[in-house]
RNA sequence: GGAAAGCUGGUAGAGCGGUUGAAUACACCAGUCUUGAAAACUGGCAGCCCUUCGCGGGGCUCGAGGGUUCGAAUCCCUCGCUUUCCGCCA
């Protein structure tokens, strides 16, 4: 969420937070109408609540006076009718002050964040900046064949019975599969809980709509969550949810900070708008796992913050010897709540392409106004909203593509990566 | 799923429908004292919003949302959560 009094403040020499909001939005592609209807509302809601407020002042001093006049035992009731009257105008003008300030409180929950200054601005992902490239793309006597030709030739993933049991994007992974998506989770969380040094987490895989307004998938987004019918629990499209939300309208000491997480899960989201997109394969399915990294830090660390947990996410990918690039995202590719984002591309020699695994982004204090987490300085000043972060850690399932993918040999057997090896039994490879 | 009890400031814990945004204790911060620390003493200590150049003034918040009342932490309703008991279950 953006701040409100910041979009109100008035330009100091010359240029003010409302005049940089707004070119953030134009680099996004994104339209002024809410901005301005917010900011004709704000005048509105100044207005009315200093009307209601003043009125209400009225009332309360009154209704002491009743007080006052009853404890001494004498006659109230001029005062009585008075107040009586002005109940009813104080009521109306409260209501009315309620209705604008809701409307801009839901308006700004509309919004997206404002673009980090160093974020290149562009019109599309084609202006996205390949910041590095890792590792070189294997070189193959053969066809290099997709994930899903070699998974399915080997047995280890079945797309086809999955349609019976549930339907479109969803998959069984079967034996050598199974063993090397249930080792990827298990190599990933020992990795950042020992070397990088997150708290394991495991959430709750179901999340309440309070929490997914807090990350920013709530209003706008509600059509690519599964919702439970009858109630207010939806799967969690991402660990960032639950994890993002632990701190949900705490204030936590300054001494606290940073907070860092490492949380498995499962995430699940309806693919509504991805028609025809990667429909076959693992590529993009309705449920896949994910280990996830999550900082809450101080606002000033946030930009060192994010850079680390970028490095400890491709970390993985070098661990896996798997040749990817790191990719700074452009204003107009950037997700709704990040002010900025790395993505990371891992080598689908199937694909021929680069396809993302991993994305991190600081959200600087955009999902912390939301979900009002904030810390106390240590100097004693007030309450300073928190810096949050995440970022894949990876996205498990497209890990095993990638591992498919890169490992496949001409007889259709797979290379497991060294690393990998001692998490499944000592094996080497899949054939 | 059924029944009961509860939800108050960082924590613990008071709180007759009328100067109670809230006693008290602990924690915390600052100061005095001390070579230093502890102890003791003194003072400070909620957030959000409106208004003001500033001092200040005002509104809201005692799980959430409604209601009754001139006035609600206190009464009523709905919901959420916690704890305990019963049932069921991994």
């Amino acid at each position: 969420m953006i701040d409100l009094k910041l979009l109100e403040k008035k330009p100091e020499n010359g240029t003010s937070y409302y005049d940089e909001y707004k070119q953030g939005l134009l680099n996004r592609g994104a339209s002024l109408e809410t901005l301005e209807k917010i900011m004709t509302l704000a005048t509105r809601r100044r207005e009315t609540m200093s009307q209601a407020e003043a009125e209400k002042a009225r009332q309360n001093k009154l209704s002491a006076e009743v007080g006052q006049l009853k404890r001494e035992g004498k006659d109230a009731s001029s005062v009585l009718t008075h107040v009586e009257q002005l109940k009813h105008q104080v009521k109306e003008l409260e209501a009315i002050a309620a209705d604008v300030d809701n409307e801009v409180q839901s308006l700004l929950l509309v919004i997206p964040n404002k673009p980090h200054a160093s974020v290149p601005v562009g019109s599309s992902e084609k202006e996205n900046k390949v910041v590095s490239a890792v590792g070189e793309p294997p070189k193959f006597s053969f066809k290099a064949k997709e994930h899903f030709d070699i998974g399915e030739k080997l047995g280890i993933v079945d797309f086809d019975r999955a349609g019976k049991t549930t339907g479109a994007r969803f998959s069984f992974l079967k034996g050598a599969a199974a063993q090397m998506e249930r080792s990827l989770i298990q190599l990933m969380m020992d990795v950042h809980s020992r070397d990088h040094g997150y708290t394991e987490m495991i959430p709750p895989f179901i999340v309440n709509s309070k929490s997914l307004i807090g990350t920013g998938q709530f209003p706008k987004f509600k059509e690519d969550v599964f919702g439970l019918s009858g109630t207010d629990y939806y799967l969690i499209p991402t660990a960032e949810v639950p994890v993002t939300n632990y701190y949900y309208d705490e204030t936590l000491a300054e001494s606290d900070l940073p907070k860092s997480f490492c949380a498995y899960s499962p995430c699940f989201r309806s693919e509504a708008g991805s028609y025809g997109k990667d429909t076959k394969g693992l590529i993009r399915q309705h449920q896949f796992n994910k280990v996830e990294l999550m900082t809450f830090c101080h606002p000033t660390k946030s930009s060192e913050v994010h850079e680390q947990l970028t490095s400890h996410a491709e970390r993985i990918l070098t661990m896996l010897e798997l040749p990817y690039r790191k990719m700074l995202l452009c204003t107009a590719d950037m997700g709704f709540g990040a002010a900025k984002t790395y993505d990371l591309e891992v080598w689908l020699p199937g694909q021929n392409a680069y396809r993302e695994i991993s994305s991190c982004s600081n959200f600087e204090d955009f999902q912390a106004r939301r979900a009002n987490i904030r810390f106390k300085p240590a100097d004693g000043g007030k309450p300073q909203f928190v810096h949050t972060l995440n970022g894949s850690g990876l996205a498990v399932g497209r890990t095993l593509v990638a591992l498919l993918e890169n490992g496949q040999r001409e007889d259709g057997s797979v290379a497991i990566p060294k690393a990998l090896q001692s998490y499944m039994g000592g094996k080497t490879e899949i054939r």
